[in-house]
Parts: structure tokens; C-alpha cells; sequence
DNA sequence: AAATGGTTTCAGAATTTATTGAAATAATGA
DNA sequence: TCATTATTTCAATAAATTCTGAAACCATTT
């Protein structure tokens, strides 16, 4: 394989995940393209090399600052933003844990708190059934946010080791 | 917050949760509802419920039994086919992780398997650290994995016990 | 064998989501 | 100031996904 041909096929590959975990293609596209790239890029170079327009360039670019994934860089005498990726991959893993924990898990979780908190009369079987089901699915939730937690703030030797550790018992 | 709806509540919850996670919104209202229903459905019970066509509903049933979530049963003396949720939201969150992991992790990691074997000059720093980043992601992906695989054959506690241990030191 | 009750399929319609492109806005500097 | 260049916004459009509903199919009973 080709180098060039492999790049292509990373950013391709890249823009697949991301769709297939709920995120927009063209964003997960853009990032894998910063990812792969030596030198900042500038907005033209991002619509030019993967054939988007600007208006669609700007959004997702903004989207990938918000996330924390990509920064703006400057540079010397150049009037244009340049934009450069994270290329850590564990701190990508990290910043995508911590953006879609706060999104998504803390969300359901207050609403499931909410739910729990239905009143029921004691012979009610379906309705004792129906909030150990609430229960067990926040507990799940939050056993998971716990997990997140653990893995925002570790660094990645120690989290994938004592990972391990845990398998050989 | 009275009990029916909480009910409702609870189903678009579920639903809301699966799209922002890539799972069609309907196949996550069919499973909510078979999660909180004590009885077994039949396609009509659904159909109404959620207020969606016979198409839709028995494509998505479908679905959920192939990811292995929704089983069909019948009952004595009756034609139809009804339909029952796994309960257990740990066995559900296990098989989720399963048919993920086969459907998503398997076939990208084989592919980052692919570019891995690029051919570059020993002096092509560009090509190199090209090389490198795609090995990084396979590693992240296959520590993933393997967490997967862990989480796939252990019982509830097991599993958040250990991880929970991890965190305290 | 034909009527009944149920299930599956799939082309087209509806809906949702992503993208474009042009106009408005901002920044720079001559 | 005003011309130039870059960025942002957003209504319109396109693309992708999901859903419908009617027809075909299948199994059972009379």
C-alpha cells in the first residue's frame, strides 16, 4: 500500500467510526485529516483535500474546538487560522470520554432520578417491578460515569495495566 | 409523577439515548417498551403503543432479536407471536457490548492492521510518524478489546468490583 | 381448496440530518 | 477611510435514514 493511498484510507476509516458511534462524518473526517497531517492546516487546505465547502469546514472545525480535539494556531505573518489536532491518541480517548459524559450520561441520569421517584402503592407488583428496572438501569449508569471518571483522570500506563491486572485474576 | 408516565418518560428516554449512540430511535422505544411491559407484546400490542406501522415494527423486532435482546415466544392456544425482553440490564448491557464489538472494534481493527503494513523509507520522518499514529490507534483499539472481552464474560459484581478497587489506589 | 389470521417484504414517502453557497460580518493594513 | 482577505452564519438544498402501507407470503383451520 501506498502511503498517500493509506492516509485516504485512515481518514476514511476514521470518518466510518465516527458515524457508526453518532458522530457526524465529516467531523470525525476533518479530524482524522489534522490527525495524519505534520503541518497546521488552514480552512482551504481542509476543504480543498477533502472536498467540503466552507461553510461546512467552519461548522465542524468549531464543533472539534468545542470538544476540545483540535486548536487554532497562528502563524508567524499569516493572516489565516491554522488548525492543528491533538495527536496523543489517549488524550483524544480522554476528551471524547469527558465531552460524551457530560452530554449524554449525566443527562439520563438525572432523568432517571427523576423517574425512580414515582409513587407506588405497595401492592402495586407492576409498578415495583417497573422501579426496580428505573433502579437498576441508574445504577448501571452510574456505575459506568464511575469508569469514565476513573479514565479521565488516569494516564494511559496505569489504566490499561491495572485493566490487565484485573483479566488474570 | 404518576406511574403511566413515568412509563412514557422512561421509553423516550431509552429512545433519545439510542440515537445519540447510532441506534435507530425506534428500535430502542420497541426494546423500553418490552423492558418495562411484565407481559410479553404482539406485534399489534406495539404497533399501537408506540403508535408506529406493522412494517416498521416487525423490521425492528427483527433487529432486536438478532442482537439478541427480544425473544420470540407464543402463548398456548394463540397464533401470534409475542415478544419479551431481556430484563436484566447487565445481560443487556453485555450483549450490547458483543454485538458492538463484532459489528464495529472487529472489522477496524483488521483494517488499522492494513495500513499498519505501509511500506516507507527508513528517512521519511512523514511517513513514519504516519506509521506510529496508526499503531496507536490499534493499541488503543485492542486494549478496548480486550475490556470488551472482560466485560463480556463477567458476572455484575465481579466486574464493577474490580474496577472499582482500581480506583481507590 | 379457500377462507382466515398472521408475518414479511420493499418501493416510495416522509422525516431527519448534513451540506452548500452566498451574504453578512469581522479583521487587517494601505 | 476603504479595499482586501478571511470567517461566520443560515436559509435553501441535498443526502441519508427511517417509516409507511399495501401486496405477497405463510400457516392453520374449516
Amino acid at each position: 500500500m501506498k502511503f498517500k493511498e493509506g492516509k485516504e484510507h485512515f481518514i476514511q476509516t476514521w470518518g466510518a467510526l465516527g458515524s457508526q458511534w453518532g458522530i457526524n462524518k465529516t467531523i470525525a473526517q476533518i479530524h482524522a485529516l489534522l490527525l495524519v497531517s505534520n503541518e497546521p492546516l488552514s480552512t482551504e487546505d481542509i476543504m480543498e483535500q477533502l472536498a467540503i465547502s466552507r461553510g461546512n469546514t467552519n461548522m465542524n472545525i468549531r464543533e472539534l474546538i468545542d470538544i476540545g480535539l483540535v486548536d487554532k494556531v497562528f502563524k508567524l505573518g499569516e493572516r489565516r487560522d491554522y488548525f492543528v489536532a491533538e495527536k496523543d491518541v489517549w488524550k483524544v480517548a480522554r476528551q471524547v470520554a469527558k465531552t460524551r459524559k457530560k452530554r449524554e450520561l449525566d443527562p439520563i441520569i438525572r432523568l432517571l432520578e427523576q423517574i425512580e421517584n414515582l409513587d407506588v402503592a405497595k401492592d402495586d407488583e407492576e409498578g415495583k417491578r417497573f422501579i426496580k428496572l428505573v433502579h437498576d438501569v441508574k445504577k448501571l449508569a452510574l456505575n459506568v460515569e464511575k469508569l469514565v471518571d476513573v479514565l479521565i483522570k488516569s494516564e494511559e500506563n496505569w489504566f490499561w495495566d491495572k485493566i490487565f491486572k484485573l483479566m488474570s485474576k
